[in-house]
DNA sequence: ACAAATTATGTCGCATGCGATATAATATTT
DNA sequence: AAATATTATATCGCATGCGACATAATTTGT
């Protein structure tokens, strides 16, 4: 059945240039954020800051799509840099709450700098940028992990 | 300027959707590369192995898009569970061949179960795939890179 | 009320990819 | 032909994410 080892054919996969293009955009972003001193996932995190300011590590874990032990360390980084303060949940102790230091809001208006360098770059067009997001929603949404 | 910050909103961003999806789906492959005892880039590698049983290095890193130190040692380990055979290129002794091996030619046959397995979760519609894949690969070509 | 299940987080070890830098082989320049 | 540049690969150290397992706080079941 030769049919049937299409399937491994490298240009067949769905995941292969997913993968690929989630590694060329991190080696675009690198070199940007390493001017305002924030790794890759260290700087998605704060843009979740910079928009709630307060957050449960537990909602962070969804809005991210990572898992809790990735997050446990990069909070305790953040921290130490000062963007963030960790504290545990008063009503309910097992919850580690995060909050936007002034710092940290501060970090935001050299951040933007990053955006704005790569927007300029035009990956795609708006129209293709609408659809591919899109379709990325639809798989992070999609019940098929696990 | 509030405008200028909606940059820096995580539903903006491209590069983060992207990621997510990427390490989702890497989730998905893992327990079934457990199987056949491979990891997610050795699995991709041995797929350009399967089409083109010799392969420069160098081929292999721009077909893979990766680093060529991302893997040199990624092929020691392959070689070290007997799939590839790695050697010196006769006219330019700084390439690096690498051959299927007999071994890896007959893990083929484990590894279809893989895609087999996947592709009866249909993430996306076949329509959905196409344009999917086809946005990827505008990115992927794309020299917006360093 | 108390045992058992669940939830939220933490620890550990491993696989990954990359930049910076080094080295050896080949190509180019003069 | 010798000096220089380029190419292909290797080494090292770091950042990342995750699964498996452990722990502590809270909920649920009886």
């Amino acid at each position: 059945m030769d049919k049937e080892y299409e399937l491994l054919l490298l240009k067949n996969q769905v995941c292969f240039p997913t993968y690929a293009v989630a590694n060329k955009i991190l080696r675009r972003y690198q070199p940007l954020l390493k001017k305002i001193n924030l790794t890759y996932t260290q700087y998605v995190t704060m843009m979740v800051m910079w928009e709630k300011e307060v957050v449960n590590e537990k909602d962070l874990v969804k809005a991210l799509y990572l898992k809790a032990n990735t997050l446990t360390e990069l909070l305790r980084k953040l921290e130490k840099k000062g963007y963030v303060q960790i504290t545990r949940g008063e009503k309910d102790k097992r919850n580690i709450v995060i909050s936007l230091t002034d710092e940290g809001r501060k970090l935001k208006e050299a951040a933007v700098s990053v955006p704005k360098t790569l927007i300029d770059e035009h990956w795609l067009s708006d129209e293709e940028i609408k659809t591919y997001k899109e379709l990325l929603y639809k798989l992070l949404k999609g019940d098929w992990e696990k």
